[in-house]
DNA sequence: GGCAAATTGAGGTACGCACCTCAAAAAATG
DNA sequence: CATTTTTTGAGGTGCGTACCTCAATTTGCC
């Protein structure tokens, strides 16, 4: 039988009373008499039962994410991954939901962070650009005793922060390493297509992919950075230019995660399976697309571990625990026709 | 505040017995009870607490892994899995531990599975080859009451148990696109080999590679599979024989999980870096082996999240609970030296 | 209508722990 | 030494649910 708290205090030679003392570190115990609890906890392998921990702390646990307002279908899956967790989550008493900002826009991001209350939410999870006011906003969550974590974006500025997502720099490299080699010895140029070069992400993902491809082909050379915006009219507009004034492209590598518009945007008037294309994040368009061999390869981060690591470790924050580093490392995926 | 039984039954106008019953399926409860209550719960969006529920039940959950006797690396990886798992989920009244038993011989895995008594433990997570008589000793396991899913081993044989691990002919496919993607269009034979060609897991994953070769790459072509039998020496004579018969070989693929003998074995004649190399499962030695560019690809199945996915699915089952299909997934890793 | 059977309600105990109060004992202080 | 302060113990209540018993009520059947 698993030793209770009882067991703990007859084998510790202490009152029940006394345990509970040791156990939620309240004060007004000896150091000695703490040593004694420690030791019997380690003679008789005492371990908490949280299922009762939490229903005697009649503990709940609310968190909410703050994604982006505006976005494709990446942002769609997200969102459906959150309303899953919160399904899931919900005989554990855990409640989650999503506030969507204009994360583009710093003051709307610190103004939102500003207006949260202790009363009201647990943890947060946020998905937005480095600023300096949104990083002002986050430290003040933290002194407010909200927890935070930095989710997909940003892991820059506040290392006493966690942060749920891939390495950029490494995710870009990925990406370089695949263009290189299924370019088969190919020489030419790569057009490489964001949504905004103004993201620290995609320009952390360029400066992994270039690093790779100038120290390791030599024979491939990257174009610089071309902006969609996210307006189908504009990309289709600037990429048609850059395919007239490089007709030696052998490789496209689409940088910001919503993919779908610079290549529908480049399919209009060439065909992508002449290319090796590479693009960021599943998603049905990217999917479909890897399928029908009009993509070569997805660099990935799997939405639902990234939204379900955020959880697990606000909850540990919450509960003064330390996240098990080892199973929140989001991975940063290859995807290619035959491992969908 | 989240709605209680209390509040369950003063909503539907039953007695708190009778929301017991009704929840917890006794008999004795007539359909328009049943129906009164689940409706209020819809309404009122009742949800059980499980802490509360396994307070009260004073339920404990204690799995067992049977893993093979012998191994390399990739089983101290799962030993390593397996044991950090019980230390993360003691807290949650979950213990796990692990049996090692010669899984290449049928009988004593049915042997090992037959003495297994429903009160010594509710579930087991078996990774053994496939076999009638271990077929059938896991299916009376399950009559006796005691859970069982597949792991990582065997998925044809059972389709009513869970199966936690990878489609190996799509495992297999993966390392077949990697491997025709990566030889740059050069034309040449593909070494293969196993350690046993025995396995079901590695004739599914040699489909797959061929299905691919043969389809998508016409210049390659996959010679017959060299059998190492987990020794060394002899694993350098027939790679020797086989290089020495095909002088124009470019590329080695290892189907079998544990890579380094077969490795360790070309190294002693050929410089792997001339060949464009896959292998399976992340090691140690794998993954050294990828950072010196040694191996050109792994092909990997995490064990940590089959681990955690398999002890999931149990405690899902135990609860008589439908376990999370999406979440439980484990994905065909594609690792390069850039995304280790 | 009478009877048995099925259904429902009331109330209790237990699970392991948190958190509270009050009193008793021990230690520190002068 | 007496006094204050710190430490410890004893005991209670409650968290939300499971599971049990016994009595009361309703239903179905002949």
């Amino acid at each position: 039988m698993r030793p209770t708290t009882k067991d703990l205090a007859k084998a510790a030679g202490v009152s029940l009373a006394t345990v509970d003392r040791v156990l939620n570190e309240r004060p007004n115990v000896s150091a000695r008499t703490v040593k004694k609890v420690q030791d019997a906890i380690e003679r008789i392998g005492f371990v908490r039962n949280i299922a009762a921990v939490n229903l005697a702390r009649n503990r709940t646990y609310r968190f909410r994410f703050v994604l982006p307002e505006k976005g494709d279908q990446y942002l769609k899956e997200l969102l459906r991954e959150v309303a899953a967790a919160n399904a899931a989550l919900k005989p554990d008493l855990v409640s989650v939901d999503v506030a969507q900002v204009a994360i583009e826009d710093p003051h709307a991001v610190a103004n939102y962070l500003s207006s949260l209350e202790a009363g009201a939410v647990d943890g947060v999870a946020v998905m937005a650009p480095e600023s300096p006011q949104a990083r002002d906003a986050m430290s003040r969550l933290c002194e407010r005793g909200i927890k935070v974590v930095q989710f997909l974006s940003g892991q820059e500025n506040l290392e006493k922060l966690d942060f749920v997502g891939v390495d950029n720099v490494a995710a870009g490299a990925t990406a370089g390493r695949i263009m290189g080699r299924f370019s088969a010895g190919r020489a030419g140029k790569i057009l490489i297509v964001a949504e905004t070069i103004l993201s620290q992400d995609s320009i952390k993902r360029r400066l992994g992919f270039d690093r790779v491809i100038n120290r390791c082909f030599p024979g491939l050379r990257s174009l610089p950075t071309l902006e969609t915006h996210s307006d189908l009219e504009r990309a289709a507009r600037i990429v048609k230019t850059a395919f007239d004034h490089n007709p030696d492209i052998v490789g496209v590598y689409v940088v910001s995660p919503e993919a779908r518009v610079p290549l529908e945007a480049i399919a209009r008037f060439a065909d992508l399976k002449k290319f090796v294309v590479v693009a960021h994040e599943r998603t049905p368009f990217s999917e479909q697309a890897l399928r029908e061999e009009r993509v070569d390869a997805i660099i990935a981060q799997n939405p639902g571990h990234a939204v379900r690591s955020a959880i697990r470790i606000l909850r540990a924050r919450a509960d003064h625990l330390e996240p098990v580093a080892a199973q929140e490392r989001i991975r940063i995926e290859i995807l290619l026709a035959e491992n969908l």
